[in-house]
DNA sequence: GTCGACATGACACATCGTGCCACAACGACG
DNA sequence: CGTCGTTGTGGCACGATGTGTCATGTCGAC
């Protein structure tokens, strides 16, 4: 069932507004140019309040993230323990890619951020690869092989990857994300087909 | 002909020292307990000097890295243009693989300073992301179509990892990595060949 | 109304990273 | 021989980040 506490709420509130006002400042000056006190002042709380929020002030654009995840694995078991590893992952991020969809001007805002940052970019590698971890988890939860279950989480990251670069390339077209996974996933076979094992 | 001079020499050397102390401290007394100074005093300088040669405390860590890949991508060129990208690619990655079985146990104690610093793997992946954006723009020049080629790269650094996480899983045994990838390589083709596009 | 758990603020502090100036080594040039 | 410019380095002050600690406020339970 899940219930969610009041206090839960209230935190997590603060949080998405915490990711909305760095991104905003990131985007409006500069990731460097803003202080964590004009972060703090902008969302009404102290600085030190503001570190008990965040970790840092790279973590304050992506606070919102945190919970955006478990959907995907939510989605990923609906998608039944009989299909293939990859196929039950790609189920789960067609979730993120219709969430993705809604606020595509943010994703872009945000695109141009990581862009210029290193460090944030780094931060949101970093983020993508607990994801991966997690879905690697679920899979072993599931009964798949160890090795099966990493590599398969690791195609489904960089199939996603590619997908919301082309996303991003054409500005987020609404919709269009989804159609960029299938597409991505059915290039696959044709890249690996030939180069494969030349195993001596 | 790549001429070098004293001071690039000079320079280089710098910073692989730096990189060696850092990641002993790193390792022996962990990432944040070790301050800018110890590592500015373990290699005989000031930490106004330590900020001149790397950018910030993260970086001494990976100052040594930075020149390691230009090999790769010249072992890719000399695979030839007839091969497939992934193929070309591969074939690169493989003299990484030979370098990084010269000092396993560097290797070993670099993953578990990883493991427990999110900040430093953050980071790490960032070094990642560039190599893989060098990858592309280098199949680019060859004539691979965009698309093509950023879907090339990003397979072969996940076929990179892969086969990197199963390395160190068996402690980095020399000359085990390069048979990781065409191990991993080989499992591709099983791992893609039934999800593919479900076009509706 | 009182109590306890929790959120917040204020202050001090260590550390990080940079701007600026000073000093030393070294070669070029008159 | 002396002067200049370049390069590498250290010293110092400073803004900014992040944390420990204590004090205050808020809110529900009783």
């Amino acid at each position: 069932m899940e219930r969610t506490t009041p206090r839960e709420r209230r935190q997590a509130a603060t949080r998405r507004a915490l990711a909305e006002h760095a991104l905003r400042l990131f985007a409006e000056q500069g990731y460097e140019a803003t202080t964590v006190a004009e972060i703090a002042d902008a969302a009404d709380m102290s600085t030190r309040t503001f570190f008990r929020h965040v970790r840092d002030k790279d973590e304050a654009m992506f606070a919102a993230d945190e919970d955006a995840f478990a959907d995907v694995l939510r989605a990923a078991a609906a998608a039944g323990a009989h299909a293939p590893p990859l196929a039950r992952l790609l189920h789960g991020v067609r979730v993120l890619a219709a969430a993705a969809g809604e606020d595509a001007e943010a994703k872009c805002a945000r695109e141009r951020v990581l862009e210029e940052n290193p460090a944030l970019r780094a931060r949101d590698l970093a983020q993508q690869l607990r994801w991966q971890q997690q879905s690697e988890q679920f899979l072993r939860a599931q009964g798949v092989d160890a090795d099966e279950a990493s590599l398969a989480a690791g195609l489904t990251l960089t199939i996603w990857r590619e997908a919301y670069r082309r996303w991003i390339a054409v500005s987020a077209v609404p919709g269009a994300l989804g159609e960029f996974l299938d597409t991505v996933a059915g290039e696959l076979p044709g890249q690996v087909a030939v180069p494969g094992a030349r195993s001596r």
